[in-house]
DNA sequence: ATCGTTCTAGAATATTCGATG
DNA sequence: CCATCGAATATTCTAGAACGA
């Protein structure tokens, strides 16, 4: 009886028993080997179980055989007698062979642990499995809860996003009409401006300068009127006569100039506008440059105004609303054309009122023209030109703080007129005095003169910076604001 | 012994056995009563058990007992030996008591265990929980489903803010061009009229004037007004007698004949005017016929001007900056300075007209300048500006920082006026006549002339402040009235 | 005999018993070896049965043989009596054979509950259902992923639509004041415009007009330039001396003044006008009054204008892109009347010249008004009128289509203006004279009046009508593009 | 912590009884 | 009465479980 390993004391015991020949009377190995057989069961139980173990039950000895996969061999009675039903009883196991107890190892005791498997692992589960159901359900609920209250919010959202589209429609509605709106004024402005140009009147008697009060336009013509009579007709139909194609380049060129003056210098655009002049037109230039470029300078817009439609479109979907200015400006620049009249007619006016009292003399003394970029030769209209740009009126125009000194520099163009409006001068008042006058006048007034440009330079950059900057950088802040509200 | 009611067999035989006195050495009550012993195992089941049940095993007989709810008393030995193991068994039931046999009906064999209970009670739950799961399962499918279609909605909503992104930053650049738009006009309008200013003038020649009527177009033609008759002054009586109505019923006509213009081509205008016109307006059609055409020529581009507002619409539609009609009403204040200079021009005429009759007309003919800002030396010179000045009117309207005197100038301008105005007129002027024209003149212009300064104001103050005013800070009130709307 | 396997003891009791040679007297195979027979019942239960089993009932074996499957095999008596009934009892199974032991395993014993099925299912359900409640807990967690998300995106979809309200808001603040902007600088044109209308001109009689220019502030003073001398040369100095900041207050001070007015009605305005008048105004006011609140009263519609700014937005904002046009138009055309009454002004002063030259006083006397409406008698007024109305400008102002006629205008207009002028000019001419050149001016020129009505409605035709159309009946495909874009 | 002992239970079968057609 | 079956019980074998070592 050597128990080494880990065969547990039952099976060695058991063993023991078995291969025992002293208890071979009571318990042994049967005939093929392969199981035991306990004869007597009591006197086994009471005198040789009591041996080998803490106890002299034969029920316990059988429990521990089934504990050990041990199973009883049925025995199929011949049923005799009930007394015979005591015969032997038989256990047997795979690994409990007779001559092999090597095998006693492979002999495992049954671990009590097939409950929690089947059983415990089924109950368990089952507990498990109802929590997790039930949980799932309440779960389930919540998620159904937050599902329709995600529909609802949708709805809601739709609601705002509808609302948000009426409220887009309507804005677009709005600007559309505020588009048109302004279209129609600017066309209005426009349309009224062109329309207008009427050459307020005339001057007459066969003295002094003529006005021709034109209006030009994208590939426009000068308007000249012709007349029959000796004063201004005979210009009127000289003007008429002439190539119209040439104004228009005049004109162009002006525009070119003007546009040029507006954003350079005025000595640039004035070279630009004397090189780029041809002979013809320099020579009428020069002839009734007065009148004729005056006219073309307040033209200038107008041409502006004639390109305006494309170029408009073009800076308005480049978003440069430059152009879009020019449209306007086109509108103005016409009214202004047809002011310019008006004006040519006061002019007329007081040339003959003048006339009549003085010979107009005065006029141009006290006229003096208003193209900057003009270069009048001829005097009399110098004159004029002089009293244009000593007009007051553009001191208003201005809207800016005119700059006191920045006139100086206007002075050099205006200086020539000067020596112009000396030899120009009729009238009783000698040419010198008148000299003296304007003289006097141009010293006095250039620096209006050239504050009047400043000025409207000045505006300009007003209106380009500070305007814009109010209008649209303001704005822009204003929005990145918002947005960021 | 007789078994009827429902107590098993078991009970019955075991009561039997307990009761018979003939077995008492081998099985019998416990000395109290409630238990029954089994002195000898071995010899009871080989002896005894087999003669009342169809075994002999104590097993079988114990299995019973346990089975019926019997339960083995252990017994505490005094801590002797094993020797008490083979002691006497006892068992015990609550119903199982010496003499009370009727108890026995209370004994019940233990069903093949739970089944019943655990089965079903675990049938119940598993179908539950089945149950259960499987709606939890197809709620789940549901639950997807609207999660899905939540999905996708918000996908919508996704799209649908996008695109209100898209069309809020296209308005946002249609708003942007449309201020730069109006910036832009407004500062063209103020750069022109600032131009403007142009200096009255004064021509003269005691001629009559002579009117020339020009319409200017892109490929413009000059339409001048040839008249070789009398006067126009017979016609317009006649005019002027004539009904409003007829007024109205041939601006009608011209109306649709304008439009007709504009969109067809000239021949059909033509035609359409020359029916629509009556023979008075035919004749003198056909006399004029050239300047006509040519004036409808001229019309061509406002046609097209007027097929702009779709284009321009389109235009900016399409992306393309937005214009804006505010600076034009800018212009227009500007303009209404300018005109309001004309105005004044103009009155000055009259006054040296009337001058004329009293010799002021010096002043007129020559105050074509009053820059306020300007300080003219010479005489004349001043008196201009004197009239200029007086008119505040003009500074208002630039829009720009007011000159620093105006205050001192109002006052004593205001005052000063009449007075200096009687007394200043120097100059062969006789001091009193000009009063009197003045004061005349006073009371019945100097209101209008007023207000009209006053509204200028109002214009330009608005326009400066007022409008950056509403610009950025318009009451929200309006706005949200809006949005309720 | 042992019998191990997991054949029950009943088969192998039984297929011993039939196979005994022993026993075949009571009990044996049917010939055709399929089923077994017990031949004498009584005797194969007490004599056989107990040997097998614990019981001697036929009953119980026969019990046990159904309780295994096993079925009685019918013998079809041939009608003989029941004296077969002792005859041989037969049973037979499908897996009972003689020589085939091993079909043993295949008879299976009827297990009375379900029990087993019980449990069997619930281990399979309860694997399935575990499954799949996992399953639906994962999925539960997948769906409550996809719910957070949702949400997530939910909130951010809110976060964007409350973006794009403030967006929307702000666009509509930038709208309004857009609007207002514009409303404002059309109101003030329109005001510039209504305003204006000042009769030019005349007044007069023999003697000179005086000119008082004055500003008007809230408790507005005048400003009227003294002069000290004679002419207003003086004056001029004193203004030009004047310290420019005074001009700014008293800028400032109209502003505001106007703002009040605006606001206010125009009582309270007139009052305002009239206690801040100085006494000299004052006093001019009473004598002049007729002219002046004439002029107030014409300002009270702009008054009602100023006020539209808001009612304009509203309106606008409420779709309705009505008023604007208006407002557009009346500033247009009130512009037009305005340059209408400085032309005619213009040519009541070259009449005068003419007149002066040739007594043309009366012009001016007569020519206060000029509305086109109005009817006059006067011969020269209706001279004005014709001038007026023939003034080609106000055609260009309306930017309306041109009158069809208005080259016949032009002619006409044109033509009378030589004629007028010439023999006006002449000043020789009579009355009467003048009279005729009226009437003639009146045939050719009543198309240009006319017209220029005609542009007028035309202008305000277009916008009521083509205004309207552009603005509120505009092709929504643009919109339709735009919102494609 | 495995094993051993004991009591009890589970399970399958067995036996019996009664129900059913 | 019989064949079958359901059901309860009975018998047997094995397992579960508590406890102790």
């Amino acid at each position: 009886m050597k128990h080494n390993s880990n065969v547990p004391a039952f099976l060695t015991k058991l063993w023991t028993l078995v291969e025992d020949a002293d208890t071979n009377e009571l318990i042994c190995w049967s005939q093929e080997g392969n199981s035991f057989l306990v004869l007597d069961e009591q006197r086994f139980a009471k005198e040789i179980l009591p041996k080998f173990f803490k106890h002299n039950n034969m029920a316990s000895f059988i429990r521990q055989l089934n504990m050990y996969g041990f199973r009883k061999v049925m025995h199929i009675d011949t049923g005799f007698v009930k007394q015979e039903r005591d015969g032997p009883v038989e256990f047997q196991h795979p690994y409990f062979k007779h001559g092999q107890d090597g095998l006693l190892e492979n002999i495992k005791r049954k671990v009590s642990n097939t409950r929690p498997e089947d059983n415990k692992i089924r109950h368990e589960d089952l507990t498990k499995i109802l929590a997790s159901v039930q949980s799932v359900h309440s779960q389930q609920e919540n998620i159904d809860t937050r599902l329709a209250a995600l529909k609802r919010e949708n709805e809601a959202l739709w609601m705002e996003i509808s609302d948000l589209r009426q409220k887009h429609a309507h804005q677009q509605q709005l600007i559309k009409k505020l588009i048109h709106f302004i279209v129609k004024l600017v066309q209005n402005n426009h349309i009224l401006n062109i329309k207008r140009k009427r050459p307020v009147l005339v001057n007459s008697s066969g003295k002094k300068p003529k006005y021709i009060h034109q209006i030009y336009d994208d590939k426009s013509c000068v308007t000249n009127v012709k007349g029959s009579e000796v004063s201004n007709d005979i210009i009127i139909c000289d003007v008429t006569e002439k190539n119209p194609e040439d104004y228009f380049l005049l004109i162009i060129k002006n525009f070119h100039t003007v546009r040029s003056t507006y954003s350079g210098d005025i000595k640039q655009t004035e070279d630009a506008v004397s090189t780029a002049a041809d002979d013809n037109l320099r020579s009428r230039h020069l002839d009734s440059s007065d009148t004729t470029s005056s006219a073309l300078q307040l033209n200038k817009p107008s041409g502006l105004s004639l390109e305006d439609p494309v170029k408009l479109m073009d800076s308005i979907l480049k978003e440069n609303g430059a152009i879009s200015q020019n449209i306007n400006l086109l509108g103005k620049l016409e009214l202004m054309d047809y002011l310019d009249s008006i004006d040519c007619s006061l002019e007329d006016f007081q040339a003959m009122l003048c006339g009549k009292q003085s010979d107009v003399e005065f006029d141009f003394l006290e006229c003096p023209s208003r193209s900057m970029i003009l270069k009048h030769k001829g005097t009399k209209s110098k004159k004029q030109l002089i009293q244009y740009t000593s007009c007051p009126l553009l001191a208003f125009l201005d809207g800016c703080s005119p700059p006191p000194d920045a006139n100086l520099v206007n002075n050099s163009s205006a200086s020539p007129s000067n020596t112009s409006v000396h030899p120009t001068s009729s009238s009783d008042m000698s040419l010198e005095s008148e000299a003296v006058l304007l003289d006097t006048s141009l010293e006095s007034m250039q620096p209006a003169r050239s504050s009047l440009i400043l000025l409207d330079q000045l505006t300009e950059a007003e209106a380009s910076e500070q305007t814009l900057f109010y209008l649209c950088e303001l704005p822009e802040d204003n929005f990145t604001q918002l947005d960021k509200v």
